[in-house]
DNA sequence: CGGCATAGTGTCCGGAGCACACCCGAGTCA
DNA sequence: TGACTCGGGTGTGCTCCGGACACTATGCCG
């Protein structure tokens, strides 16, 4: 089957840049290649979008075949298509965006052999085509957003500590935050539902676990409140 | 001349929202399409993109041909690629998001004879394809972004009274700000030059012109200075 | 020269952000 | 069993920023 038009087309393809955090450290998901070009080289899960599918679908969809993950926040990035970024022609690839918790997530086996692993986001291996740039957009993505809706929590399990939460914002912003005055914050907002459970497990006092109340977040956004770090 | 693929290609397009301020009304440029589909709506401008040239490329040429405008601002905003969203096929189009100077910029004749127009963003005719969602998506990013990042400059004249660029402000929030707050603020953060100069030709007390100062706003930028409204 | 239209200017108050240090509770180990 | 260790959890005071607020100045016009 071949398919012929009167100008000359683009392929389109998305590639995702799926975080996760592992404790205090900030993980993205890579792919080894399996074919030519760049074969052997880590890369971001994507391919080829189908001409029936959303955008949206497609790179949930390829984040399902390659990964078996299903992320809690996906939302479109950017869109690469620098008219030399892929030897094979001209190729446009819109980068997609999506937090998972990884505590709740094993990786599948890709089911075309190739291996998916997490990587720390700081000490990525040389990545295929623009790839690094994509994950560099996701990352400034994720910094700016981080501060001002909700989504963090999107990276950790349902049930928390303030403790993690903060870690989280710490490790994405890259900087220290004044433990008492972001318990202060948080807890103002009135978003979170404190439980009557602590960890498991820790050889030091237990901490209290929350959860994050989203339907109290709509409520709220609806009623103009701004979530802001 | 024809060219044949294995696979199913899309057509690629871009398209951009053009802003334009005009005292104390926002425009959007407007082309109104000459062939089907859609033969006779407004449209975005915009257009196919060719195969060796980058997006944004495609966006300021397109633009350049339709209308004759050279943006002060241009950026990549969202890629829109529902499968129904063209009713010639799957079409994905790049929308492009600029500001121009309208106080600069007469509109010329498009090339092919379509004709080229400005229209309040609160009151546009109905719009071909999902051109609609595209300019709301601008808007809000508009709206979004005019208050951390001093893009709305692009909208002024190079030189400007306060109240000129307070306006610009209020147009775009779709609220009003008082004066002395805004004036403050605005000068506290030393990047508006104060001229020697002030508006002419007005029937009450003369307003004192300023210019942005975009060499300083980007030593600023540096130093790790946030603009914010 | 009086009227009108817009320009331009300073103070006060309350709330938010930020810096800061100590006791608590649970497990571990000697 | 008691001392130690390790993170958990908490409140205050100061400063600065944001927002409310109203009058005088200037230039044109009739």
């Amino acid at each position: 089957m071949s398919y012929t038009y009167e100008y000359p087309r683009p392929s389109l393809t998305v590639d995702c840049v799926v975080f996760g955090l592992d404790d205090d450290d900030l993980k993205v998901l890579l792919i080894q290649r399996g074919v030519e070009p760049f074969e052997g080289r880590w890369a971001l899960p994507g391919g080829f979008v189908k001409l029936d599918e959303s955008l949206e679908a497609a790179a949930r969809r390829e984040l399902e075949e390659e990964s078996g993950l299903r992320p809690g926040h996906l939302e479109q990035l950017f869109t690469f298509g620098e008219p030399d970024r892929d030897p094979r022609g001209r190729v446009i690839t819109v980068a997609y965006f999506a937090l998972v918790k990884l505590s709740a997530h094993a990786l599948r086996a890709a089911t075309d052999a190739r291996e998916a692993a997490w990587f720390s986001v700081w000490d990525t291996p040389k990545l295929a085509f623009d790839h690094a740039d994509i994950l560099n957009t996701a990352l400034q993505r994720l910094k700016g957003k981080v501060r001002y809706q909700p989504i963090g929590f999107e990276l950790l399990p349902p049930k928390f500590t303030l403790t993690q939460l903060q870690r989280l914002y710490e490790v994405v912003l890259e900087r220290e935050l004044d433990k008492r005055n972001f318990r202060k914050k948080i807890l103002a907002m009135d978003l979170l539902e404190e439980l009557d459970e602590v960890e498991q497990d820790v050889s030091h006092r237990a901490a209290r676990l929350y959860r994050f109340d989203h339907k109290k977040y709509r409520q709220l956004e609806k009623a103009g409140f701004n979530f802001e770090l």
